[in-house]
DNA sequence: CGGGATGTTGATGGCAGTCAAGCTCGGTGG
DNA sequence: CCACCGAGCTTGACTGCCATCAACATCCCG
């Protein structure tokens, strides 16, 4: 069903999403081509290989963008949030694979009809082109990770990111993060390998910089100053 | 001196760089603002942290892009070609810092209004964005590489990607590239130390991939399927 | 001819990967 | 209610790759 220019005025992510700094006009377009689409947790969105069909905002939850060598290894080359794009208009096959780490909610556009309504809006493709540039931006910086960082520096980093991201505001003090993400899927992420992850956790927690509540995927942060020093050490 | 109409026309980089897939008008308002200038060897474009006041295409050479840690260590996050455009419109502060590997001509523009032509061209924004996007797969593809590949796969893949960047159309044999950057910067490229970086190129030599012809920073492809075949073990 | 930058080769060590065992927790069914 | 099971996580012992440190070779340029 198509989503009616109301429903996107009402949208959770009217604000931060693409379609958030485009006027009326543009947004009636992409209404009229958006279809409200949930994928489970672990469901892929695109596989990297197949044709490049669609294109989406995400309403709410987390995917992963995924690469992997001929071989069969992976690396998560970005994760998503809610505001964030997703897709890469005006190529033929699709390069990575998106899939759902928790329950979400795309606002998905047929590829090229998004690419006609780029066409037709400027101020649409204007604002994909500094999401894209932000993109390149965060790549770059997880390129001097991947090359230059060791793990603690990337647990820790990873960390703040996280807090930065999920639980912004929470200047000072103890602060926690639901990590939504498995060991595995943060170990995918850093290019560590799960244990040595489990390793560095559990070390955070021995210097009194995290707690980590048995059961849950919680972690809570209770010495940010710590996290800090050891992501950026001397 | 601003660069005639004329000038534009008969660029090297016509075909290739950004204003090439761009209409009369629009080469005329880029003309109108660009000027040539000659980089040297190990002279730096833009600093990180700076002010970011221009954008550019490369006209000729080969310039890098580096990204670094709050303690120093640098990663080499992009290398740029003829045809290549640098820069990022509409963010205040550069993040990265552009140095030429070889001495390189630039076709500058002043950030600012490069932005006000791009307002105006609404074609010119399309090809950067999909430049862009270009970039970002290559961001990509490197962190792929950077997290998950070994130190011959690396070198391997590296000179392959330079054999096809450098020396098109060689199909078959062998294939000389006149490899333009030192062992130390296809260190900070790859992530590797110098003398990894040397071990590994040795190591190849011995396979009979490739030839090192002493004195020169040459390098001879004598046989792309081993090369090929390290890069993608099984 | 000399000196500095660049590159090669060798010896050693450390960090993270690998392999393996055990733990925790949630779910299912007897 | 409890026994069982499997997925995810933790912990430990060992290994291996690449970084580090060090010595030497080579090249370029005055």
């Amino acid at each position: 069903m198509a989503i009616a220019s109301t429903r996107c005025l009402d949208c959770a992510v009217r604000d931060t999403a693409l379609c958030g700094g485009v006027g009326a006009d543009d947004l009636a377009s992409l209404s009229a081509i958006g279809r409200r689409r949930t994928l489970g947790a672990g469901q892929v969105l695109t596989w990297a290989g197949d044709a490049n069909l669609l294109c989406a905002n995400v309403v709410a939850g987390i995917l992963k963008v995924t690469a992997s060598t001929a071989n069969g290894r992976e690396q998560i080359v970005g994760l998503l949030f809610a505001g964030d794009f997703v897709g890469q208009p005006f190529t033929e096959d699709s390069t990575v694979t998106v899939t759902a780490l928790v329950e979400s909610d795309l606002c998905i556009y047929p590829r090229e009809r998004f690419e006609r309504v780029l066409g037709e809006a400027p101020g649409l493709e204007h604002a994909l082109l500094r999401r894209t540039m932000a993109s390149l931006n965060d790549a770059r910086e997880r390129m001097l990770t991947l090359g230059q960082r060791g793990a603690q520096e990337r647990i820790a980093g990873f960390l703040l990111d996280l807090v930065d991201r999920t639980a912004p505001g929470g200047a000072g003090g103890a602060n926690s993060i639901d990590v939504p993400i498995s060991r595995g899927d943060m170990a995918d992420f850093l290019a560590l390998t799960i244990e040595t992850v489990s390793r560095q956790l559990t070390r955070l927690k021995g210097l009194g910089a995290v707690a980590l509540p048995r059961g849950g995927r919680t972690i809570l942060v209770r010495d940010r100053a710590i996290l800090e020093a050891l992501a950026n050490p001397a």
